[in-house]
DNA sequence: CGAGAAAGGCTTTCGTGAGA
DNA sequence: TCTCACGAAAGCCTTTCTCG
């Protein structure tokens, strides 16, 4: 579309929501070009050649009940503001985040205040507005930890409890931990009956067997599940970067781990010095200098290291395999999302790694990046639904293996 | 050198589906 | 039937990058 057009696009599209019979919260504009796509690219959030253009309904006030902290792997006590509850976009909602505690105090959120809330992009509630604030003897910020009851200390905007060993933070990091090398079952109830009974680290929780477990109050059956998902994660490839991004150093998500290992091995990680940090795109004097003290000083990362043998993927090894199968490579599927769904005549992860090997990337749900939703038998309706929904190419294994 | 843009990390909520 | 985990999506914050 010519560039001249586009203002005028936006206004019939706008008179569309407005008059249409299905309910929108807005529009996406996006190139499509594949040339000029892939000159654009995309970061890891968001793909550079597309543009949303969204409107959030009216907000509805409503009183605010308590203010409650909760303790995250930093350490930092992030604010949720409780509320009477509201029908929002057609869901009951109860509490949206406060965001940190300047922002309670502030903005005086605290017990008899009323708040004006919205629903961004139709999923999270958001406190558009204080109507009314609460008198400053109803504004609670803590001085010592919900958790462990230590002092808080405050930095900038936020607040953090001072107790290095406080069992919320344990909790966070754990379940970050196993959430970030992509295992099952290590949710926010079980992890927490986990660090009551003393397993409050990840070397602990990783020497786990079932025994342990039951211990701990758990079924045998869910017992038998976690050792089984935890031999998974040790035995299944496994990408070096995310191992290096479940630490939970700050400033050292997947994202910079990928860099790093890009160009470095991770049993080097630990003797990395700032200067070497700087020579990698993205990394300043700031972050290469603390990501490269905590990763010199990260007792996990050695004991990852040193005491386990996880079946790891090295991230640089792999970009050079990658490059040679894109160069060899003449499949459509090269460089496409690809989601796996029923059935197949292989096993799921079978499957992946045989597209992996044409040079697609084999995603386990549809995402807006997803490009094909292969169907076995017996497909899922709601990944269906989901690929209708987001304009994903549905396919049948046969026509799948057309393409390989 | 400073301002603004971009990127990445972190955190939140709700609905859905799996499994105990 | 109930509990728990997961996925999607967006906002805030900090840091880095880019450009004039």
């Amino acid at each position: 579309m010519p560039l001249e057009d586009f203002a005028q696009c936006h206004s019939e599209v706008e008179e569309a929501m407005r008059t249409g019979d299905y309910k929108y919260d807005g529009v996406v504009f996006e190139v499509t070009s594949k040339k000029i796509k892939e000159l654009m690219g995309s970061g890891s959030k968001h793909h550079h050649w597309q543009i949303a253009a969204k409107q959030n309904e009216a907000g509805i006030e409503t009183e605010v009940t308590k203010v409650t902290f909760q303790v995250g792997r930093s350490g930092v006590l992030a604010p949720t503001v409780h509320f009477k509850k509201i029908d929002l976009d057609g869901s009951e909602t109860t509490k949206a985040t406060g965001h940190h505690a300047q922002n309670i105090f502030d903005n005086k959120i605290g017990v008899g205040a009323v708040v004006s809330v919205v629903k961004a992009g139709s999923v999270i509630p958001k406190i558009e507005s204080v109507v009314t604030p609460a008198t400053l003897d109803n504004v609670y910020v803590p001085t010592h930890c919900p958790d462990c009851g230590h002092s808080v200390i405050q930095k900038e905007s936020n607040l953090y409890c001072s107790n290095d060993d406080c069992d919320a933070r344990a909790e966070s990091k754990i379940i970050h931990f196993f959430r970030t090398i992509e295992a099952q079952l290590f949710g926010r109830a079980t992890v927490s009956m986990l660090v009551e009974h003393g397993f409050d680290s990840v070397e602990k929780v990783l020497t786990m067997d079932a025994f342990d477990y039951r211990t701990c109050g758990l079924g045998a059956g869910q017992a038998a599940n976690l050792v089984a998902e935890v031999c998974r994660v040790r035995t299944e490839k496994l990408y070096d970067y995310l191992l290096i991004g479940a630490l939970g150093i700050s400033n050292l998500g997947r994202s910079s781990a990928k860099k790093i290992l890009a160009v470095h091995r991770i049993e080097d990680m630990p003797h990395l010095s700032t200067q070497e940090l700087l020579e990698i795109e993205g990394f300043g004097q700031l972050t290469a200098q603390t990501v490269s003290a905590k990763l010199r000083d990260c007792e996990l990362l050695k004991f990852l290291l040193e005491s386990t043998d996880f079946n790891l993927v090295h991230t640089k090894d792999e970009i050079q395999r990658q490059k040679k199968i894109v160069n060899a490579s003449t499949s459509l599927l090269c460089g496409k999302y690809v989601v796996f769904t029923g059935k197949c005549t292989l096993s799921r992860s079978e499957m992946g790694e045989f597209a992996a090997s044409l040079g697609a990337i084999p995603q386990k749900s549809i995402t807006s990046h997803t490009d094909y939703l292969v169907c076995g038998e017996r497909t899922g309706q709601t990944k269906m639904d989901a690929a209708r929904a987001k304009g994903v190419t549905v396919l049948s294994e046969t026509e799948f293996r057309e393409l390989a």
